[in-house]
RNA sequence: GCGCCCGUAGCUCAGCCGGAUAGAGCAACGGAUUUCUAAUCCGUGGGUCGGGUGUUCGAGUCACCCCGGGCGCGCCA
């Protein structure tokens, strides 16, 4: 690890800096301002570095030379990739996000997993992995009784031909309210449950119809967020795997009864010592854990994964450690990664909900936002034309919501508000969006088809820095599989476009004399490529207008 | 009780493997518009990094303890 290069942490550094010669001191015990004076003079970064400076404890700074970052902006003119490697290994990766309940709407809280994972499938296939996304959708469970007996003495065919999921809902609280009340009414859908189970064929069809719909809906989301599966697996495709997964582990004594249940003991790992996985219950049934382990089965031996990332909330972290350690035992090899991250909250600082205390509509939110934006172009932009608002208003509203999450470490529980959001001032997705339409407009206006010069020219201290900025690309977007941070390149991003707009003040392009037109014009075609490759890679359109 | 996550400026948040005087945005205040989209730019003020102890040449970052908030802990998913 010692030799890390970073980018700088303050601009009187130079640009780029390292602490290799601290680390190197510590461990051999010599003085490091001494050592990192034997590497200066050893070094030979002439071709790209002013000659680097030790400074302060011991680190080495490098200033770029203005021809070596001219020189790479006219190579990154006409490099697809935008300077961006690919990894020389490549994975092939199972991302598992998203994962909605069949018979409930989205709500808010499924943005982050969507995004989060869709912004990370993205990016791993733009670095060279094979990725293949699935929908792990909770389309099987004790949930289904409630909804057959619902369906079955409940049902509104009029309401669920108009609003299927509204209704569904509806018949499903019902049915669990009455529940809660009557005893024969919570056998009654107990019985349905095990009929369901047990192959029942009007069962299955309702099973199927509730299944069906719901995936409708969730299609109509998954539009307007622009994220698409590979493949969509849902729990009950698992089932006639799971007795299998039971006698296997019990074969191999990984699996042990207790208490009438089958469970898997964690007696050598401390936290999960007085927390055994249950993968058969006493009454026979098999849960969810018993439906993952058959998941990680056919990933790895059916899909051929050797990396499997999922993508959901905190509060399963136990769960999929379970998982990920069963596998293990099992004598999987895969690299297993349980990507979690934080709630969504109002403003009161307490889960989203409605004034009613209802989970928020996931088609709701992404309309209000749509609308919002809608107003803002109304206001600032009149002219354009009705469909041509529509289609910007979507991608900036959109937008606006995948950034907003998408810019914040998907850990941290952030405050969900529109005003911020939309206000389109600061880190949004309209700021960046902004900057690229500013290029869009002065590719437009120069009237012809850009065409990159040979060479590129840089004088203006706004020029370069948005210059070095630009290079920097390759160097984020391959930062964000570390720690599945992709508000790693959010944050490069929102510098970018900040250099841009810096360089657009400063500097004019297209009334500028030659040889700068030229170099700025690659300058700004550039960057707007880089704006939209990054905001592309989170799942972010860019519009051509706004 | 045990475990996981979070606590950084008035507000919303960055700060990835420990590295230089802790950074943005919003809000506040002061400027910039005969100029390619001002949805912009330039500037000013604002901090006991929840508290403490320790490890280290060096701690917002690591270890331990405490406080505060959220979540999870055998047959729901």
């Amino acid at each position: 690890m010692a030799g890390e290069v970073s980018v700088a942490a303050d601009p009187r550094f130079g640009d780029y800096q390292t602490n290799a010669a601290l680390v190197l001191a510590k461990q051999h015990g010599e003085n490091p301002r001494a050592l990192a004076d034997r590497i200066v003079k050893q070094l030979n970064v002439s071709d790209i570095s002013e000659p680097p400076t030790v400074a302060g404890v011991g680190f080495i700074n490098f200033t770029l030379k203005r021809e070596a970052v001219e020189k790479k902006i006219a190579e990154l003119l006409t490099d697809e990739r935008l300077g961006v490697e690919r990894v020389s290994q490549a994975k092939r990766i199972v991302i598992d996000f998203g994962s909605p309940n069949v018979a409930k709407p989205m709500h808010v809280g499924h943005i982050r997993s969507t995004v989060l994972g869709d912004a990370l499938a993205r990016i791993a296939q733009f670095l060279g992995h094979e990725v293949i996304r699935d929908n792990h959708i909770g389309d099987w469970g004790t949930q289904f009784g409630m909804v057959i007996w619902g369906w079955k003495n409940l049902l509104d065919r009029k309401a669920l031909a108009r609003e299927p999921i509204a209704e569904l809902v509806r018949i499903y609280k019902e049915t669990n309210e009455r529940a809660n009340q009557d005893q024969n009414v919570r056998d009654a859908a107990r019985a349905e449950l095990v009929k369901l189970q047990a192959g029942d064929a009007e069962n299955l069809s309702i099973w199927q119809q509730t299944v069906d719909l719901s995936k409708q809906e969730f299609e109509r989301a998954y539009a307007l967020l622009d994220v698409h599966y590979d493949i969509q697996r849902g729990e009950s495709f698992y089932n006639d795997r799971l007795s299998e997964v039971v006698d296997r582990l019990r074969k191999s004594g990984l699996a042990e009864i207790s208490e009438g249940a089958v469970c898997i003991f964690f007696r050598d790992i401390p936290e999960l010592r007085d927390k055994p996985a249950i993968i058969r219950k006493r009454d026979g049934g098999f849960n969810y854990t018993t439906s993952d382990i058959a998941t990680v089965d056919y990933r790895i031996r059916d899909l051929g994964a050797d990396t499997i990332w999922i993508v959901t909330g905190a509060p399963q972290q136990l769960h999929f450690k379970e998982i990920f350690e069963i596998a293990r035992r099992e004598g999987y090899r895969a690299d297993f990664r349980h990507i979690t991250n934080g709630n969504i909250l109002g403003e009161d600082r307490k889960l989203m909900k409605t004034r009613s205390g209802e989970n928020v509509p996931l088609l709701e939110v992404l309309d209000e936002a749509i609308e919002r934006a809608r107003k803002v172009i109304e206001e600032k932009n009149p002219d354009l034309d009705d469909s041509e608002k529509d289609t910007i208003a979507k991608i900036i509203g959109i937008g606006a919501v995948k950034y907003a999450d998408l810019s914040q470490y998907r850990m941290t529980d952030y405050v969900f508000s529109f005003d911020r959001m939309l206000s389109l001032q600061g880190n949004t997705a309209p700021y960046l969006q902004n900057a690229y339409v500013r290029i869009r407009s002065i590719m437009r206006r120069m009237g012809e088809k850009f065409s990159p010069p040979a060479a590129v020219r840089l004088t203006e201290p706004a020029e370069i820095q948005l210059a070095k900025k630009v290079c920097q690309f390759a160097e984020a977007v391959p930062q964000v599989l570390n720690d599945f941070r992709p508000n790693i390149l959010a944050n490069y991003l929102f510098e970018l476009a900040n250099s841009f707009h810096t360089f657009y003040e400063a500097c004019p392009v297209l009334r500028a004399e030659e040889p700068s037109r030229s170099s700025r014009l690659a300058l700004a075609n550039l960057t707007g490529r880089v704006l939209q490759r990054g905001l592309k890679l989170l799942g972010i359109d860019v519009p051509e207008k706004m």
